[in-house]
RNA sequence: CGGGGUGUAGCGCAGUUGGUUAGCGUGCUUGACUGGGGGUCAAGAGGUCGGGAGUUCAAGUCUCCCCACUCCGACCA
């Protein structure tokens, strides 16, 4: 056991920051709401950036980048966006300091304010349209597929570890299309792409499906999103893909010459996924242990650590060491041999427990002599002695069935959280109880809105091809077409 | 922005009705013994008590002002 930790029982949200900071993921920084990302937690990020840029360029699309900087005007240009992003903006107002004549320190010197104010952009439709009206002229010029890995700063209230900073690391997909059909059709197609890497490197079972309009991104006509369930019953988005229509082509008067010679506005969307899914890991797979990684994107994949007793028995423990660990290598396991004279064998156990390394292999004097070794997978805590000569396949193995089997767990999980109901008492006793609810809505924005403030439970997506049902909303009781998801949320 | 709370060693905290040299846990350094699940013992290093002003023979402790952080709401990827 772990000794100070906080349980997910005893206090979850304790429990989730205590795991951020001691298996060394993140910390507060001076910055108020902004995070120091630790190079543990980082190389987790970076596998995810390396994964997801993959599939971002096997379905077509480039990388670009676009300034951190945009006029406040261009935030104006389109009604609903402004509405959504307006209270949140970081602003520039001045551009130099200067020494402060009253006392100490620099002050701002009032002579170098802007002509117009600069906006830290939260997101960068504005600035991207405003320079894809350059680049398109011809239905020759379309589709423009871009992306940018960038930093985005959103001034929150009240922020937490990875799931809501001032600052966050994300991916902005940005697409510009000569047809309704085409620009839905690149909407749908990556937020399968998402759903896609939450399941299989993620090991996190999502629901997808389409935003209702209040939960909508400011400025799109349709909202796709990926909704995962979190082991306190809270459901969390983890994706989520605009198609844009032509709001912001009209905004930004992006229109092209179709082959018919006649002038249209283009057709947009845009996605990202953000440093917000660390959080998603974090919640979905660990326990009171610490953290759980999946082996596919776990920075360490397999830990050896050597017992010994004497400097002579650690030179015997390496030599062995060494073949084992440059077998698994030349299969691209990421090996770590903690052969460390500075830390205690217990010690280096729960260093590598709590940080979420899928295998662990022990191996000591009374190993050597069997020929064996001890293997430990983080996910169930089981420890078994395999034989040495086992070890380059067995590793694998179970790293395969480690990432199955978290992926399994977080499925029952949700599965056993999501159920259905039909009366508004049950709804409001059942959402107490945490979980998806699913739920009749008739489908009216007034009808979510008294749902949100009487039981602060939100729809969190309507399925796309979810079952057609015939029934009753569960709180107006006018007819429904099918089940929605409500849940409270991250 | 509204309502609580907290600022004392790197981190987590104690410090009573003001009273001598400001403590404890952990971490850190050195050494010895240890080593199959966070070892034991010993010796050390480490402090503008958030900042400023005031009351007093005497302030970590009382008063006033300021600052920072944090939790709970409203807002949110």
């Amino acid at each position: 056991m772990a000794k100070d930790f906080s349980t997910r029982e005893e206090n979850y949200s304790e429990w989730y920051n205590e795991l951020v900071y001691r298996a060394d993921l993140a910390e507060n920084s001076a910055v108020r709401g902004c995070m120091v990302i630790k190079p543990y937690g980082y190389a987790i990020w970076e596998t995810m950036h390396d994964v997801l840029d993959k599939m971002f360029k096997n379905t077509g699309h480039v990388n670009a980048y676009f300034p951190l900087f945009i006029p406040k005007s261009f935030f104006s240009r389109e009604a609903e966006h402004v509405e959504g992003f307006a209270k949140e903006c970081a602003v520039v107002t001045h551009y130099r300091l200067k020494k402060n004549e009253q006392g100490d320190g620099l002050i701002v010197d009032p002579d170098a304010k802007l002509e117009e104010e600069l906006i830290v952009r939260p997101t960068s439709e504005t600035i991207i349209w405003d320079t894809y009206k350059n680049w398109i002229q011809s239905y020759r010029d379309l589709p423009i597929l871009c992306n940018q890995w960038a930093n985005v700063v959103r001034w929150e209230m009240r922020t937490r570890l990875f799931l809501r900073t001032a600052e966050f690391l994300w991916q902005e997909g940005h697409t510009a299309h000569a047809t309704r059909e085409e620009a839905e059709a690149e909407a749908q197609k990556m937020i399968h792409v998402y759903a896609d890497f939450a399941e299989n490197y993620m090991a996190i079972p999502v629901v997808l499906g389409v935003k209702s309009p209040n939960e909508r991104f400011a400025g799109a006509l349709d909202t796709y999103c990926i909704e995962a369930m979190m082991q306190d019953g809270k459901a969390l988005q983890a994706g989520t893909s605009h198609f844009l229509g032509q709001n912001f082509a009209k905004a930004f008067n992006v229109q092209f010459l179709n082959k018919d010679n006649k002038l249209e506005y283009v057709w947009a969307t845009s996605w990202g996924v953000s440093t917000r899914l660390m959080g998603a890991l974090i919640m979905t797979h660990s326990d009171d242990n610490g953290l759980v990684l999946p082996p596919k994107l776990a920075p360490i994949q397999v830990a050896i650590v050597p017992i010994y007793k004497q400097l002579e028995q650690l030179a015997e423990i390496n030599a062995v060491v060494e073949k084992i660990q440059k077998g698994l290598e030349a299969q691209g396991i990421t090996v770590k041999y903690d052969n460390r004279d500075t830390q205690k064998p217990g010690w280096k156990f729960h260093e590598y427990e709590f940080k979420g390394v899928p295998v662990r292999l022990a191996i000591g004097a009374r190993d050597l002599e069997n020929g064996t070794i001890e293997m430990a997978r983080r996910d169930t805590l089981e420890k078994m002695v395999i034989k040495l000569d086992e070890v380059q396949t067995a590793v694998p193995k179970m790293l395969e069935e480690i990432q199955i089997n978290l992926y399994n767990r977080a499925k029952e999980m949700r599965i056993s959280k999501t159920r259905p109901v039909d009366s508004w008492e049950e709804f409001k006793v059942e959402i107490e109880k945490g979980g998806f609810l699913l739920a009749h809505w008739d489908g009216t924005p007034e009808t979510e809105q008294k749902i949100k403030d009487e039981t602060k439970a939100t729809i969190r997506m309507v399925p796309i091809d979810g079952v057609k049902e015939v029934g009753k909303c569960v709180y107006s009781g006018k007819p429904s077409q099918q089940r929605v998801y409500f849940a409270r949320a991250y």
